[in-house]
DNA sequence: AAGCTAAGCGTTTTT
DNA sequence: CGCTTAGCTT
């Protein structure tokens, strides 16, 4: 066969597998098709970057692989190629001869790994991949680091000979805080904002440089206060080894370290991932460029993708010279440019180029659109932020009336502190919203609660977790009675579980036994069905064991009621977990609350207006845009003024929140406006003069909005991220009888009912649970 | 042990 | 302003 036939019939082939293909620009099909080698593809904002992505892999697997190889369909001839041609002229892609000349798939597991920082990300690639390739694409790994991190380490930890196992429980940064404040007790005391603003980033950057306690600790010199820090570190890598416990950078650095320590399980990996994919590069920092160059050390097939304009993480240690030096770290790589948007109208475009081609330290890139000019953007000043908020209602509303839908629109801003006053306005104006981030479900009191007991089920070593459950709820164990438990179990070096299990040994519970027993009871026997149930039966059974829920259903009112429905949302989720893993495990499903964030759960399926920061907002795109606060102080921030690099910084912000819309963009800012209890008299951001007159409308003077009342209390009409599931008004009468169902309890029977203070009490037999007394119009109940 | 009140403090945030 | 927390009171 000649090799021009060959070509020809791979890039036919390739155009029908690629649906999308035909519809790329050059530079995005030449970044698809340079499957070999080292490859730096610098993709501006909205230049279909994920496409590419995915696309990249379809045609490593059925181009790159299969090129040089045996996967070639037998006896290929001018006639199939004539074949394929007509298929593409004809648009029908579907009979048996075209699927044979398809079917040349390399074998399995298709060796690449595409690495993002988001589960959103990681997420929309797999779905895209598996419609595009069918069930094998399960065998690519499509992930973030660090639950890339957690796999490889899952299966090779303890040849670490550190003392972890492979069942080991990611701790969260709210954990990390109260384990590094008990480490800091001793130089600090209470100072919590030692912890968060001293100790917390110098430990974290310490593990980011793959420095150990040790290697700190001989790296402080003489330096008195990072010793002291260093003795801290210590301390805390160990109280983390206790619990089995990985903090967010322990999962990057004890991978680097196990390649380097165990070079059989780098190798390993080297050769399952032949290729190596990594979204936003420029977020990367140095222990995952390790990382990265690690992995793709000994194909160099490694592509990354990123835009230097939109490197918005360098607080959290992102170092945008990973891709700006990458040629350099990376011998022959290829540079391709993706600089045609498709997102955006022409004025949007040029209003956020104008505004980053103020950044000095750039690669230099000028998007450009073929898009129609579209409407200016809209800059607006008011006096103060309640002006504001009301302002993007009105806007919104007539938006509707135009015909929009709420889910078109997005406010963006620079801190969550600003959201407050858009709320309110919202709520007055009765515009559905929901917010993106503040806080996450997995961060809420009741979840964090029962997350905890399932982490002392899988590891009783946990203190940490098992300190914070043993009072929750109130059950007479408090903390004079741990702290005394904590002393003893340090002396006799046991776990504060195992010093509570044999609390009779001690003399000094003499007098509570009974009780710490009764629970300790409970927490054994719990222990005991981790194997033998489903997990989402477990946390049911934790649930209840423990008391939880019925304390919480003691207490009968609104926000308790969340917190229940809060509850089931948890135990759907970890009966979705199971359904969706091959292999479920307690530890799976911890791992996964653990890495979960809240726009990862973000769809836009429900008709809502979207209010989110600027860094939350990144890789998302909205017909309509607000840009609330773009003023001196909020938009740059305050302390970044001082500091070229943090304007620069702040200057790729606006200019990702810029990019993100599509048809029209407001901004606006206030004069004055309340924050931490003082009113603040700002300037209009200079990203504000950056962009050229001729790009904006500029309403200098907004009629005074007349002040609205504001409700004393606003109404709970907020849309929290999970439970977009409106409460249904029980108006259901039950009657002795009638069979129920119980989002918790399960089924059972109706035994009486009684009118209690507006709502009605029930006693209700559950098949499995017993019988249990329940408030109506609270059990979320369902008749059957 | 639990509940209440005064005091303090407050970028951006993923994992 | 609104939330968390320390520390005091019962």
């Amino acid at each position: 066969m000649q090799d021009n036939m060959i070509t020809e019939f791979l890039n036919l082939r390739h155009k029908i597998i690629s649906a999308e293909f035909s519809r790329m620009n050059e530079f995005q099909r030449e970044a698809v098709l340079t499957t070999n080698g080292p490859l730096l593809v610098l993709a501006g904002a909205g230049s279909g970057k994920t496409t590419v992505l995915v696309n990249r892999i379809a045609c490593i697997l059925k181009y790159g692989d299969a090129a040089n190889s045996e996967y070639m369909p037998q006896g290929l001839n001018n006639n199939d190629i004539t074949y394929l041609k007509s298929c593409l002229e004809s648009g029908s892609f579907a009979d048996e001869r075209l699927s044979a000349l398809l079917a040349v798939d390399p074998p399995a597991p298709w060796k690449i790994i595409a690495i993002t920082f988001t589960n959103k990300a990681a997420n929309e690639m797999k779905n895209r991949l598996s419609s595009m390739l069918g069930e094998k694409a399960s065998d690519i790994w499509a992930c973030t680091f660090h639950s890339a991190c957690a796999r490889i380490l899952r299966r090779d930890i303890d040849k670490l000979d550190m003392g972890y196992s492979g069942s080991f429980t990611i701790y969260d940064t709210n954990d990390v805080v109260a384990l590094l404040r008990d480490c800091c007790r001793e130089i600090a005391g209470d100072d919590r904002s030692f912890v968060t603003k001293t100790a917390m980033p110098i430990i974290s950057r310490a593990k980011e440089k793959n420095l150990d306690p040790a290697a700190f600790e001989a790296s402080a010199g003489t330096d008195y206060r990072l010793k002291k820090l260093a003795v801290v570190y210590y301390k805390y890598q160990e109280a983390l080894r206790r619990a089995n416990a990985l903090d967010f950078d322990d999962m990057l650095r004890l991978t680097v370290k196990l390649f380097e320590k165990r070079p059989e399980v780098l190798e390993y990996y080297q050769n399952r991932f032949k290729y190596v994919l990594v979204d936003e590069y420029q977020d990367t920092n140095h222990v995952q460029y390790k990382l990265v160059s690690m992995l793709a050390g000994k194909h160099k097939n490694l592509c990354v993708v990123g835009d230097d304009d939109q490197s918005i993480y360098r607080f959290r240690g992102a170092t945008i010279e990973n891709i700006l030096s990458f040629e350099h770290q990376f011998k022959a790589a290829r540079v391709i440019k993706l600089e045609q948007n498709y997102r955006s109208t022409s004025v949007i475009l040029d209003a956020a180029n104008a505004v980053i081609k103020n950044n000095a330290g750039r690669k230099g890139k000028n998007l450009w659109t073929e898009n129609s000019k579209g409407e200016n953007v809209t800059v607006c000043r008011f006096d103060d932020e309640p002006g504001e908020s009301q302002y993007i209602a009105d806007t919104i509303l007539e938006g509707i009336k135009g015909g929009m839908k709420f889910a078109q629109h997005a406010v963006l801003y620079r801190m969550n502190a600003q959201s407050s006053s858009i709320e309110k306005a919202f709520v007055r104006a009765g515009i559905p919203y929901r917010i993106i981030g503040g806080h996450r479900f997995y961060e809420r009191l009741e979840i964090k609660d029962i997350v905890a007991y399932l982490c002392v089920l899988k590891n009783t070593g946990d203190n940490l977790h098992f300190s914070r459950i043993v009072n929750a709820p109130k059950r007479s164990i408090g903390s004079a009675t741990v702290a005394a438990a904590l002393e003893i179990a340090e002396q006799v070096s046991m776990t504060l579980y195992d010093v509570f299990l044999h609390c009779d040994e001690f003399a000094y519970f003499s007098k509570k036994v009974s009780r710490i027993s009764g629970f300790m009871k409970d927490l054994e026997d719990l222990r005991g069905m981790i194997d033998n149930i489903p997990l989402h039966e477990l946390i049911k059974s934790v649930m209840i064991k423990s008391g939880y829920l019925a304390a919480l259903e003691a207490e009968n009112d609104s926000e308790a009621k969340e917190r229940i429905e809060n509850l089931s949302t948890l135990v759907s989720n970890a009966a979705e977990y199971e359904k969706n893993s091959d292999e479920p495990t307690l530890e799976g499903f911890l791992e996964e609350a653990a890495l979960m964030a809240d726009i990862d759960n973000y769809d836009n399926s429900a008709d809502t207006v979207v209010m989110m920061t600027v860094h939350s907002s990144k890789g998302l795109e909205f017909p309509v845009v607000f840009i609330a606060g773009m003023e001196e102080g909020i938009f740059p921030g305050q302390n970044s003024a001082a500091f070229p690099e943090e304007l620069e910084e702040e200057r790729r912000l606006a200019y990702v929140a810029i990019t993100r819309a599509k048809e029209k963009l407001h901004i606006s800012y206030a004069r004055g406006r309340m924050l931490f209890g003082s009113t603040v008299y700002n300037r209009p951001s200079r990203f504000i003069a950056e962009i050229p007159d001729e790009l904006k409308n500029s309403v200098n003077e907004r009629p005074v909005v007349e002040k609205h009342k504001i409700p004393a209390k606003v109404p709970a009409v907020r849309t929290e991220n999970r439970s977009v599931s409106q409460k249904h008004p029980t108006t259901v009468v039950y009657s002795p009888g009638d069979t129920v169902l119980h989002n918790v309890f399960g089924r059972g029977m109706v035994l009486s009912s009684k009118p209690m203070g507006g709502d009605t009490l029930l006693e209700i037999a559950f098949e499995s649970f017993g019988t249990k007394k329940l408030m109506s119009n609270f059990a979320r109940l369902t008749k059957e």
